[in-house]
DNA sequence: CGGACTTGGTTGGTAATACGAACAGTTGTG
DNA sequence: CACAACTGTTCGTATTACCAACCAAGTCCG
């Protein structure tokens, strides 16, 4: 009875092509703050609070020796510090400077203006169904995949 | 009575996530046929039919150089072919060739599966509301910026 | 305790990505 | 023809990203 065989075409267009614009966006704040895409993309995620280097790999999708290069050059930028991890000697974590939480907070607002500008149109309605949709699409991937994002929130440390 | 002052604080942050989880699947399905994200979202583009590098730069939001990087690579691996254009000598087509169609084909069906798939539990109304709402913004931003993709379809020759 | 194994992060080497500035060839215009 | 506008390339540089190899710290197990 689920008529999935035959959708809409348009529907997986439609997803890439947003995601192409909100990369976009997310490219030209970036710039507006003398960052790069991936930097901004850093700090946004550092503003909850500090996060371990592999927690960073799994949000990133990055391999380690990737980000090491990727938190060496912000942290050569005086954006973020790494900070011992007390209970775990070898691990650190990355945690926002003072200018980084300033230029994270006003990156993240610019992408967060631009895209509530660019839905201005969407009915709030039509908002929060699209918002759950994605919701959904996010689960079933984290259930495929067995890992999260985990969002904005204190790091929950199976211990 | 609009209330678009204060909307979900998790739509933009729903359209980020679903951003890079697109972007994740790209990759995936890039890896899978020995190609660089960038690479194949250039092979898919070109599935539509040849189209310069102008207006590559503009699908792609790529300065000049970075293209003829890209399409550099692109042709050194026999995907794509560059072909003269007949109406202005400076200008070049990018084509798929054989293989590249080949490999454009599957990789633009793998991307759709992927997302199909991750979809799948979301109804068809649902589906069709949340494309047409991303149509929207799209939309939005294409008034804004005065450009469009240029979907699949006949190069429109601005004229 | 002590070695095997795992985990957390860095180093080194390489390819690809992306930009800006400068350049050469074409086109169109006056 | 002179000149501006346009199309794509070349050059130099910084960043991104991967893999393999490595060191250091924690964990498991005998």
């Amino acid at each position: 009875m689920v008529t999935t065989n035959e959708p809409v075409p348009g529907f997986t267009e439609a997803l890439v092509r947003l995601a192409h614009l909100v990369q976009q966006v997310y490219g030209e704040v970036a710039r507006e703050h003398d960052l790069t895409p991936q930097q901004a993309q850093l700090l946004c995620l550092l503003i909850g609070g500090p996060v371990g280097m592999t927690e960073l790999t799994r949000a990133l999708h990055l391999e380690k020796s990737s980000l090491t290069g990727l938190v060496d050059r912000a942290e050569r930028r005086g954006l973020v510090a790494r900070v011992r991890d007390s209970r775990d000697r070898r691990a650190c974590l990355i945690e926002l400077t003072g200018e980084g939480t300033r230029t994270a907070v006003l990156a993240h607002d610019g992408v967060t203006r631009q895209l509530e500008t660019l839905a201005a149109d969407l009915p709030a309605e039509h908002r929060e169904l699209v918002a759950s949709a994605i919701g959904g699409i996010l689960a079933e991937h984290t259930s495929r995949t067995g890992r999260a994002w985990s969002a904005p929130g204190p790091h929950r440390q199976g211990g």
